[in-house]
DNA sequence: TTAAAGGTATACCGATCTGTTTCCTTTGTC
DNA sequence: GACAAAGGAAACAGATCGGTATACCTTTAA
């Protein structure tokens, strides 16, 4: 067994491409390429490129949610701070070289089905992203912390498409801003 | 000439297709067989598929925002009024029938390079939304209307992504609340 | 009457897609 | 050293993709 698994290689390749170019408009050719692993491999972790995608995303929700946490728990103290400091967290994805937006808002795009195991998963991410906020918001002693958390992750998805689609600059700062106000209101 | 000519027949079908399959996902020859015409015809009216989805696109932006400011002035009379009727406007499309998201938001996760003609037909989409909403703001004498509309826009983004993505129906109605607090600190 | 224009229907092209299969080599383990 | 599992390379299958070409039909206007 080698250090890095030809599983995990897989996925980290599927990650970058799928981010960078779609879903559908990357091939499993091209991705077995790019992870140096031939096509019997691949096809002998995953069933289907269905289930790869599948595999990517609960990779990239794991990855996501656990720099999120991080870097917003080393950037500040207090659960108060804490909540701001997400939009800083934030504000320094969408700078990351190769931002290419949120890869769930992406992937409920490409499979407009509602009953796409993508798109359930999609839903998932995001509910799990606003509890990380609620826990913060009822630490930081909000009278209604599920109320804050949903505001303040609908100000994260605004300034996620303005940056993204209206390729907005300050929608991150603005939306911090913004936060302030429901912060200040929720906890005086 | 035809009341309804070959071209707006295929536009008509693609609006519909793209919109809820996704852009590469739906193939020329479903759209000629739902439209009705024979694929030359197609070919005739436009150059590539590159094409026809530009302008299709162009054809949502018109029907958009033309169908965002008549529901918004039918809704509400003064400037004030409106760019609160704007949420109500936002909020009876998302309980539409086949809502799907939002296409712009959609082509620019199938589309990812930057330099992509539907990204930028896309980021224009946007700007001119927020543009209209900023002559309401400066209408209503906000001391600051690019801010506030800015502001507000960013509220109208998160509700799209919270309700199509995070499957979370009172989006519209928080974002509508939200926006009340911007209002009164812009005007008072 | 006739010729041009624009339409339909259909076959076709080369490329690309997901997924399978075959054959051979490597690798780890008992 | 023997053997089983995993992987690599490449051909292949069947379908679909965007786009073109051919042949025939219908309308329209000179």
């Amino acid at each position: 067994m080698p250090a890095i698994s030809k599983r995990e290689q897989i996925i980290s390749e599927a990650l970058r491409l799928f981010y960078q170019h779609g879903f559908n408009a990357t091939g499993v050719d091209k991705i077995i390429t790019e992870a140096g692993v031939s096509k019997k491999t691949l096809y002998n972790h995953f069933r289907s490129k269905d289930e790869l995608v599948l595999a990517t995303l609960r990779k990239r929700d794991e990855l996501f949610r656990n720099n999120l946490m991080r870097e917003t728990e080393r950037l500040a103290s207090t659960p108060r701070e804490r909540l701001l400091a997400v939009f800083d967290v934030v504000s320094a994805w969408f700078q990351e070289k190769g931002f290419s937006g949120c890869m769930f808002i992406n992937a409920a795009a490409e499979f407009p089905d509602t009953a796409d195991p993508c798109r359930i998963l999609s839903a998932e991410h995001k509910r799990l992203v606003c509890d990380y906020i609620r826990d913060l918001a009822e630490q930081a002693g909000a009278n209604n912390p599920n109320e804050l958390a949903k505001q303040l992750n609908l100000l994260i998805e605004g300034a996620i498409v303005c940056t993204y689609v209206g390729a907005d600059d300050s929608s991150a700062d603005r939306a911090k801003e913004m936060a302030k106000i429901f912060l200040h209101n929720a906890l005086g």
